[in-house]
DNA sequence: TTGCGTGCAAAGGTTTTGCATGGCA
DNA sequence: TGCCATGCAAAACCTTTGCACGCAA
């Protein structure tokens, strides 16, 4: 559970920016693989999984699967999360990403406390469902 | 999209018996492979997977990744895709998966609908955090 | 100088495919 | 009988590891 001091790398940095730049889109590792592959900077394939679960451990990108296909996804929420450690809500619709209030987000960690004894990771944890916006429009079709 | 007709055979209805038999807990891929391969009834690590996409084809079947480790976990659904299934609690200290009772499951549902209108998934959502036996050791040491 | 970071090659594990055979309808 | 299903072996994938060298602090 230790975190040993970073280094940092161009590669470190190139892969942050690159993850960060998607602005909330989620990208897959073959995706990433293959941008450092072909472009003028070229990272090794160890390189990119190993940053990658960096940024991971330090919750700044998050890591899932999508839809069953084999390979991980990962998004960047760096940004969201920096002032107050928030859960997450993942519409599978649309795939937009939400920050939860701290209110609720304590409302329900205190549940889970309460009735389980379980504390609650409030970075790695995330809700899926479907958003306010892609509910509406499902109700229409 | 289409579907072709299923025949009913000894390994497809093993494979499904067995699944539905765990009462809607999740089973990853290696573990149904390594039931069929041990039991007397064999099962081909082929067929095993085929028949695991023809009833996650039908709704019969969820599949989903458990958190980041490779392989697939399944779970049954029955067809029935409800609010009422359960959401996980995954301890990242030891690695237990919990089920959620279904009260706090929907109350928890109900204030993320109140409060973002957001439609939790119970089936995907999973908490993580350290499960209370995990807790009280840590309070030990 | 120290020890983390890098990247190649290779290993490890999971899932899919080719193909000949078996079995349901 | 006509297809689909099965299962072995092998291929195709995704990810991790071993190890020697590079480089930030």
């Amino acid at each position: 559970m230790k975190r040993s001091p970073h280094y940092s790398t161009r590669q470190s940095e190139a892969v942050l920016a690159y993850i960060a730049s998607l602005d909330g889109r989620h990208i897959t590792a073959a995706q990433i693989l293959e941008h450092f592959q072909s472009s003028e900077g070229h990272i090794g394939r160890t390189t990119i999984y190993r940053q990658l679960e960096k940024l991971v451990e330090d919750g700044k990108v998050l890591r899932y699967s999508c839809n069953g296909s084999p390979g991980a996804c990962y998004q960047y929420v760096g940004g969201i999360q920096s002032e107050e450690k928030n859960c997450h809500l993942k519409c599978e619709n649309c795939g937009s990403l939400f920050h939860l209030e701290d209110e609720v987000a304590k409302e329900i960690s205190r549940r889970l406390f309460e009735k389980k004894g379980f504390i609650m990771d409030n970075i790695k944890t995330v809700f899926y469902g479907v958003c306010s916006s892609c509910a509406k429009e499902e109700s229409h079709v």
